[in-house]
DNA sequence: TTTTTTCTCATGTCAGTGTTATAGCAATAT
DNA sequence: ATATTGCTATAACACTGACATGAGAAAAAA
């Protein structure tokens, strides 16, 4: 029977190690190829026998490896929001916190745009193969630990009036969310520029916020 | 004989119209049940066999009424927004516009929450199945008829600062849809009671609009 | 009345999906 | 050398959307 398999005596090489190097190399790759099955046809091409047949294995390896198509997902879930996290601490930080802000939220909407399949398994679960764990959706919101510590420090220099950092952080992300996913959903198509009353939502958020004149706002008089 | 049908040559009632007549019937009849299933057991039980099973016809009937599924699924699309119009002329008008757009805006939450599969439907186009034409989604923003008059009225008293009803309109639109979405996929659970901070981000929102301090909006100090 | 045409629908089929049971292969352990 | 273990390819099952085929009834024509 299988003793302790990991103590390889004098063997710096020891098999199983090596196994579960090369299992988590070929994990990655797989999820790799995942994602680019993902961004490049979309949330229905996304089926394991595809994935095997790009990969080179049989399905069988899938399952064995991530358990069902659920978990296979669950780690394009985890890995959509590393990138959201990533794209978001790549916005070049400002003095101004509010322009710092607004920079975040165009950055976010610029993700979601560039991204929309990652942002579809991200947010659009509508069938159990998409629907995550509890676990992995609470995990989700520490990519937004920069959004919160700015709030944060809006609320230190007394900028916003609120005294939750979390609660403002959430609103402020379901005010881009809502946008983002309108105009992901094509409501968002025609009349003016999208771009252009995003901005201005954020900053009338920010206002309101605030509690007083936002700079570059129009003035009623 | 067979001719009991209702072809009397003086008839009023036309066999043509008669026969569309039914057609429509059963139309509605099909939508319904597919409707109930919809509601039941998810966007997952949504087949064209289960739906077929239910309505207790073959599939072929399905194919040659709607197309497709897509056909169908469109229908239902806009059955949803007609539902969502309805909940919203049913909220009972006030003379304070800001509370009644605040009104307005809990129920669509009520609205969305308690019937989270038609949501889907309408805002989680993943698949070609779930894609609604464009001229549907176009037709989709009538359904905010009432909201964008409301917005107008306040624009007129000259409680908004902004000029365009239909741009204010869709940013409210926004606000309220992020954090409904979130609130459905699970981001929203934690913390503080959902309601509460959905009520506040709305009031922040139209704080932003107004350039004023709005009532029972907590103070600095 | 009889025949022909038209229309509708149930059946069966095709390609595709997630998932799993079976069986085979390679490398350890005894 | 044999037994055991872990991994994987194959093939199958129960589904799905979509459609071609053919049967049967109703309507029109004779």
């Amino acid at each position: 029977m299988r003793k302790n398999s990991v103590i390889g005596k004098n063997g710096v090489t020891d098999y199983r190690a090596a196994q579960d190097l090369h299992q988590q190399a070929l994990r990655q790759g797989i999820l790799d190829d995942a994602s680019n099955l993902l961004l490049r046809e979309g949330l229905q091409a996304l089926s394991m026998r595809r994935i095997a047949q790009m990969v080179g294995c049989s399905t069988t390896v899938l399952y064995t490896m991530f358990g069902s198509k659920q978990g296979l997902v669950n780690e394009l879930y985890l890995k959509g929001f590393a990138m959201l996290c990533q794209a978001l601490e790549g916005v070049p930080k400002s003095d101004n916190l509010l322009e710092y802000l607004i920079a975040l939220g165009q950055a976010y909407r610029v993700f979601a745009l560039a991204n929309s399949t990652y942002y579809a398994v991200m947010f659009c679960q509508t069938s159990p193969e998409f629907t995550p764990t509890k676990s992995c959706i609470q995990q989700s919101w520490s990519s937004f630990v920069l959004l919160v510590s700015t709030v944060q420090a809006c609320i230190d220099v007394e900028i916003f009036a609120e005294d939750d950092s979390q609660e403002v952080a959430k609103m402020l992300w379901a005010v881009v969310h809502g946008h983002v996913g309108l105009e992901l959903t094509g409501h968002f198509t025609d009349s003016a520029s999208a771009a252009e009353r995003f901005n201005r939502t954020i900053r009338t958020t920010l206002a309101g916020l605030t509690h007083q004149q936002f700079p570059n706002q129009k003035q009623r008089k």
